[in-house]
DNA sequence: TCCTTTATTTGACTATGGTCAATATTGGTA
DNA sequence: TACCAATATTGACCATAGTCAAATAAAGGA
């Protein structure tokens, strides 16, 4: 029992995937169908639900996959600026799309498991959790908590300051995402700063 | 131009929330059905697409109605384990629904004005930032940043926490919402209190 | 090769959120 | 009261996510 995956159904997998980035890329992550994904795939409307529980699991994977590539050179923060820049550029990421922050919300934690957005927001934790530990060492990072706890109170600091700039007024969305970011430094400035201006 | 509304749609309003509520108190937000809040208030369908955009709307507006009741009586902290109460408190009551956290997750931030979740939040933040100034001034709280800064950090914390209790899967559920808790309270002790143990 | 079992695919079908032009009701005004 | 314009309601209709029993393809054993 339990025979192995047949490699056709791999493939089929990857043409879905492959269907769906193309959809994406063309007109963002709300705007994609399900009916055009198996039209471009090539496949039936049951086999992509026989590969994806749901539409969300599918954005799901293409947006871990799209992050995967986009934070493959990301390196632990060796100084309080490439920290902060590495919290702004994750925020950024993660702010650009209102259906971005909803998937994390709802992916990002255990209820995400084995989808691949865990793992990458794992990766991301880790390597700042890597940096703050070098950084505690060097005094520049207080020792209130352990640097994977500091780490993931970061993360959700970000995640905050993402659906808080998820304005869907098209009035000046920059202004709002802005603010968004001065409170995140602030946030993060008292969470992991061994005192104010220090 | 710009007559008043009517009384009769404040009554539509009403008998569809009231609908609502029934629905929700019954089997949960999840299981709520737009055609079974119709039926039960006696309206047709298009009638609750002119009170609410869409069924999230509905659902926030339920979900402020309610938490405003629940937190009706919060009071500002006076001291530490009545604030790292509250935020208990606050977790508890968000994480208990995946449904919850997700209208949090989208609602939460400007993209809810004028929904009643937004000022629900709002009061409990408040009333959060008025305990962390008082403690502040007594030197039980940080002075690393500005007290609404704090609380807002707080609650970015308390979502993030709700989010990663909400496994899908049945097994021990407690156990997960126990981890996620004592990491709220060690990231929020890395945001506000003084120093380690202090 | 043929047979059995398991993995995979299929597409018609269902469930449900959401739309909109038509209709009914109300409040104000002469 | 008669009339108009703004407001509110209606329900047939549409779009689309998700289901499932049946069909097909592959794997393994005799």
């Amino acid at each position: 029992m339990m025979r192995k995956v047949q490699a056709r159904s791999l493939a089929t997998r990857d043409r879905l995937l492959a269907a769906g980035r193309g959809l994406v890329a063309d007109a963002g992550m709300t705007a994609l169908r399900t009916d055009e994904v198996v039209l471009r795939a090539g496949t039936a409307k049951g086999t992509f639900f026989a590969h994806f529980p749901d539409r969300d699991h599918f954005l799901a994977a293409l947006l871990a996959e799209s992050l995967r590539v986009e934070f493959a050179g990301l390196v632990a923060p060796a100084d309080r600026p490439s920290l902060l820049g590495l919290l702004d550029l994750v925020f950024l990421r993660f702010a650009a799309d209102p259906e971005t922050v909803a998937l994390l919300a709802r992916f990002s934690g255990p209820a995400g498991a084995g989808l691949g957005l865990d793992r990458m927001i794992c990766s991301v934790t880790d390597r700042l959790a890597e940096g703050l530990a070098a950084l505690q060492a060097g005094g520049l990072v207080a020792n209130r908590a352990a640097p994977d706890v500091l780490a993931e109170g970061l993360m959700a600091l970000v995640f905050h300051a993402a659906a808080l700039a998820q304005c869907p007024m098209p009035g000046d969305q920059a202004a709002v995402r802005a603010r968004a970011e001065g409170l995140l430094h602030q946030m993060a400035a008292a969470l992991v700063w061994p005192q104010v201006g220090g």
